[in-house]
Parts: C-alpha cells; structure tokens; sequence
DNA sequence: TTTCTTTTTCCTGATT
DNA sequence: TAATCAGGAAAAAGAA
C-alpha cells in the first residue's frame, strides 16, 4: 500500500468488515461475551485472517473480505486507479460473493476501467486453482512438493498452496502492529516513527502465533526467545530496561510509515 | 539426502 | 512471588 487514498479507504473498509465479524462471533458464543479478546481468539474466521494468509495461496472462492481487500488493493496499486472512486461496501465482500459476478456486475461495481481488469484476474486465479484442484485430486503425473506430507486442516480444500510456515514470527507481529483496527488491545507503538512497540497482551500475542503455527502448547516464554534471536540479526533491536518493549531493527521493513502509506 | 534457516523447547540465572 | 529478560544448548520442521 503505497497511496495515501488507498490505504484511508482500506482502513475503512477493514474497520467495516471488522464490525460484520464481532456480531456473528457473539452470535456463536455468547457465553465468550465478557471478553473482546477471546472473542477474536476462539474465532477461526478472525484467526485466519488476521494471521495473514494471501489471497495468492487461496481459491477465490475461499477468499475472506480480507483477501478481497487485499486482492482489490493490488489490482488498483497496479493500475494506479483513484481509490477515492470505491465503493466501499463493495469492498467488503467476500470470494463466494465476489465469484458469482460477471464482467457486466464487475464494471457497474468498480466501474469500466477497473471493472474488466478485476474480471480478467479474477477468472485467472479461478482458473488456476480449478487447474491445481483437478492435479490435487487424480493426477499422480503431477510433481508433487517434496519432504513430509503436510498437515492436512479442516481449511485444506481451500488452502492448496498455502505453505506450513508461512508468515516469520517478525512479520506476523509487524501485520499486527499495523492493522490497528484488528488489533484490539493486543499489541500497541509506543514509537510509531522509530518502530517501537509494545505488548499489552503477551500471552494472548503469543496464542495466536501458536494458532497459525498448529502448535497449542505457545507461550510468551518461547514467542520471547525467538523474538530475542531477532537481536543478532537486527531484525530487532533490544530496548533495555523496559518490559514487552521491542524495536524494529534496519533488516525489518514493512511497518514504516512511508513504506505502507499509513496517515498514523 | 544433506545442509541451512528459523523457530521451539528447556534450562539456569538475573532483574523488575 | 510471579512475570519477564537474557542467552546457551539441542531438537524440530520446513526449504533449498
């Protein structure tokens, strides 16, 4: 996210798709209602997003209102649209929604130059996972990856090329740090400008890097250690004296200012 | 299969 | 006393 325009008009649309979420969770599990927190813990669809999956590792069709944000985002950075022009509540749809429009739905919602383009690379990602789906199921020519089997999840059928590591433990704090509106208390900046940060709820951090790494037994104990390996190769950068404080370090990136565009 | 990287786990001791 | 920090050591897991 590069553009000013753009990412006002995400931040808008995330805090949208954020306010769908919380009611259907509170929906399901009332007797969790005490808590925001564990709300956004005990739910898959608030995990699976927030721990940052890409669109790209995913059918459209099990596309998240996040993933089409984030599809949507890339397609208007590549054209250099004026984001201005969104309609936001299309903008929180999600894949099953967005998969049922034709070319002629596309451009009354996005409009006639967005509106083909979003089209055309839609039907390329369908295509391409229809393709990987069919290999998955009965092609034993296809190449498959190599080491262990994966992990199969309830998620699998929509998660194909999803890789088992995915996000580093720094990137998924970073994404955390910056999408304050699914940040709920959980991590804050005490130095936007100089990446100092700050956790509020370490254990609850460390929870859900537990969750995106299948691994139920995470504490803050271990997310620390990894984090402090992060010192020698100035990803981070120790701040002395002062607890559940870090520093991004000069081979960290993503989370400055002018790299995402972000007015904070 | 081997090697490398990135955690994860466990630990001891220090500090707040 | 509990929580956190610091960092050594070894193992696990996935990528190349």
């Amino acid at each position: 996210m590069s553009s000013p325009c753009l990412s006002s008009v995400l931040t808008h649309a995330n805090l949208a798709m954020y306010q769908t979420i919380v009611p259907e969770v509170v929906a399901q599990q009332p007797s969790a209602l005490h808590s925001i927190n564990s709300l956004q813990i005990s739910n898959p669809a608030y995990i699976s997003n927030i721990s940052g999956q890409s669109y790209k590792q995913i059918t459209p069709n099990c596309w998240t209102a996040d993933n089409v944000l984030e599809w949507i985002s890339d397609q208007v950075e590549s054209t250099k649209f004026d984001a201005n022009t969104l309609s936001l509540a299309y903008c929180t749809m999600d894949g099953p929604t967005l998969c049922e429009k034709n070319e002629d739905e596309m451009i009354e919602i996005f409009g006639p130059q967005l509106g083909p383009q979003l089209h055309q690379s839609l039907q390329e990602y369908k295509t391409k996972y229809e393709v990987h789906i069919k290999t998955e199921k009965g092609d034993s020519r296809v190449k498959r990856p190599r080491g262990r089997p994966p992990k199969l999840s309830r998620q699998h059928s929509c998660n194909i090329y999803h890789t088992p590591r995915g996000t580093h433990l720094w990137e998924f704090i970073r994404d955390i740090l910056i999408n304050p509106e699914r940040n709920q208390g959980l991590m804050k900046w005490e130095d936007r400008h100089e990446g100092v940060f700050k956790f509020l709820k370490s254990e609850a951090v460390a929870q859900m890097w537990g969750q995106k790494k299948k691994n139920s037994s995470m504490t803050y104990e271990k997310l620390s250690r990894a984090m402090r390996y992060y010192y020698k190769r100035e990803i981070l950068e120790r701040v002395d004296g002062r607890r559940l404080v870090y520093k991004f370090g000069k081979n960290s990136s993503g989370w400055k200012i002018e790299e995402i565009g972000m007015g904070m």
